[in-house]
DNA sequence: GAATCACTCCAAAGCGCTTTGGATGGGGAA
DNA sequence: TTCCCCATCCAAAGCGCTTTGGAGTGATTC
């Protein structure tokens, strides 16, 4: 025998692989990997042994030797493109992968991350599957017609979209919030009010859910016969000086709109910042609706809420994008799944009747 | 040999592994991965040969099994502590992992993150230790006499505290901010305005770095001979809400503080948001400095800053705190580092002299 | 001409696990 | 009693890589 079955010693950590469990155990590796395992052909009395002994002695299976054995990762990959125009992380992460955590918790697996120039996307993508450091991936911020689906696809890697992208025809999993249907909401809400000139502070429109929402703005416009003027919208990383900015400036302008559509939350703060600054006042003068992911950190106050929005849960959609990809990886028959989340439109204090 | 030598298909994704590779190159794969590794004895023509064939055939090592026989892991985890009363995704930790992950990327490290709740935190800790799915960790969130720095001691785990410690004298590697020495020059920035009644809005008390504010802030106040009144200081999750309902009490109360000091600047947002709502003017008639971890989503103004902070990128830790991981690996014997970043003070127009 | 050396290369062991293909023994059926 | 089967266990191969301990070949040295 190997050691002392002193296990629990306070002063020094000590833990033991499988053969000198096996040995401990005076049975075969294979009985005791079975044991662990819960294989049916080990006497329940020895398995009671079995585990009782790696309890005492601290075992636990090397993740690598096992990935090894089996093919299989037991991590999954969360892939954030990092491009060279924008290379923020967005602020809607942290709270994504708190709810993707909790589901691979439950699973036992890890969560890797990646932070992938768009460059050598492709490079990326490929030796994420060659190397096999994880058994399938989240796709984070999917762009229009996104060239990783086809990508991901051929490779034959598992992967769920947050989000989806126009232009691809191929079937692929993805959930994503209806960004579409609650723009087209959200504006035809300000229209209700009365607003004719509502301004669109959009986010990056390369990105899909940017693009779906000008979608959704445009057609509610539309279908109460409105212009859309380009001077009124605007897409930018939606950050909270962006939001400032350009609604300084479209208060400037000749014939200022009387409403805002923000992508964010953030976006929205920094255009409250400008309304006030300009001595107006949210609700009266100017009115303001935005999308809100229900960041932990920026609640949209309580009763009632600070912004009139359009909510969903990034959270939410977290847990529920890294449960789809673990029953994929599970029954990699299976065809794709999607997911579409509506959003729910709240009603706060920055909106009101459009001023005569 | 296994197959044909028509690599780069565009239809179908391939690759081969180490074996293969030599049986196609007609070398052993001893030659072969000394070739891939740069080791010196091997002739320089076939290296070249070996180099090409790699290319041309898609070869990517196996990191699971260059793992196994390398013993290393060649990834870093990033342990983030869940609590059950703050579940929260702390808002910053986007940008630090963003830095470190610029680290990661250049020395060919992947990045593991670990939510781990904090009740069965040690055996989280053994069990990442145990299973070797990292070289080191990055520990976020250091908590006074934070139980978890001795533990990764004894177990032998190399890792970095983003933040330090407060009453443990091991010798351990941390990156922090000076958020004592930030705090007390902030606070007296407002005392040399005139203010007297000074509020600290703060984070989670049981947290290091905000211990160590508070303690910066209380040594401002007595130096200038300034009581430090219970009423005008609170702790909790840095949320926008929290700064919003704390700052909306205190100025209902008597006496009210005419500045504050907030740990986050998205608290200071939900301050500026309940001192506009009760009709004051920002720096004329209530004045704010709030620290700033520089987020990528929330810049603090442009030219002109809109808050006055004490600023520290939180990105630029998570870069420098990776390095310092990398090389603790790198060379395991070497002692402790540790690293003091200065925040500094940029003035804004969020503060002014003390209304009379 | 023998011994030495540098330069290249290779066979095989080993990392810690799973899993295939038996081996063993006891109980029940015939 | 014999045969078969089930329950329980095991030895060994294998996952894809690194690395140890040579082996072979010319060239150089004496």
């Amino acid at each position: 025998m190997l050691f002392i079955a002193e296990p629990q010693s306070a002063l020094e950590y000590l833990h033991v692989n499988l053969k000198q469990l096996s040995e401990y155990l005076q049975l075969s590796q294979t009985t005791v990997s079975r044991a662990l395992n819960g294989y049916p052909e080990v006497n329940e009395d020895t398995r009671t042994r079995v585990l009782k002994a790696a309890q005492d002695l601290n075992y636990r299976p090397n993740t690598r030797a096992k990935g090894l054995a089996t093919g299989r990762a037991l991590a999954i990959g969360h892939v954030i493109p990092v491009s060279s125009k924008h290379e923020m992380v967005n602020p809607v992460f942290g709270d994504f992968i708190a709810g993707a955590g909790e589901s691979y918790a439950r699973a036992g697996y890890d969560m890797m991350l990646k932070l992938v120039p768009d460059r050598d996307e492709t490079r990326a993508y490929e030796d994420i599957r060659a190397r096999g450091t994880v058994d399938g991936i989240i796709v984070h911020g999917p762009v229009i017609n996104d060239v990783r689906i086809a990508l991901l696809s051929r490779i034959g890697l598992p992967f769920v979209v947050h989000g989806r992208s126009t232009d691809v025809n191929l079937p692929y999993s993805w959930i994503d919030v209806n960004n579409r249907g609650a723009f087209e909401r959200g504006t035809q809400f300000l229209i209700d009010l009365g607003h004719r000139r509502i301004a669109l502070l959009n986010g990056l429109e390369h990105m899909d859910f940017a693009f779906r929402r000008r979608k959704g703005y445009e057609t509610a416009l539309k279908n109460n016969a409105l212009p859309a003027d380009p001077h009124l919208m605007r897409n930018e990383e939606m950050t909270e000086l962006y939001g400032y900015r350009a609604t300084k400036e479209m208060l400037g302008q000749d014939n200022a709109p009387t409403a805002f559509v923000c992508s964010s939350i953030i976006t929205a703060i920094g255009a409250r910042r400008a309304i006030q600054e300009a001595g107006l006042t949210l609700a009266r003068d100017v009115s303001i609706i935005t999308f809100d992911d229900a960041l932990s950190y920026l609640e949209n106050g309580d009763d009632v809420p600070i912004f009139t929005a359009l909510r969903s849960s990034v959270r939410y959609a977290g847990r529920e994008a890294a449960d789809m990809l673990l029953s994929l990886i599970a029954v990699p028959k299976n065809a794709p799944k999607t997911r579409l989340l509506e959003a729910e439109l709240i009603i706060g204090r920055s909106t009101g009747p459009a001023p005569t």
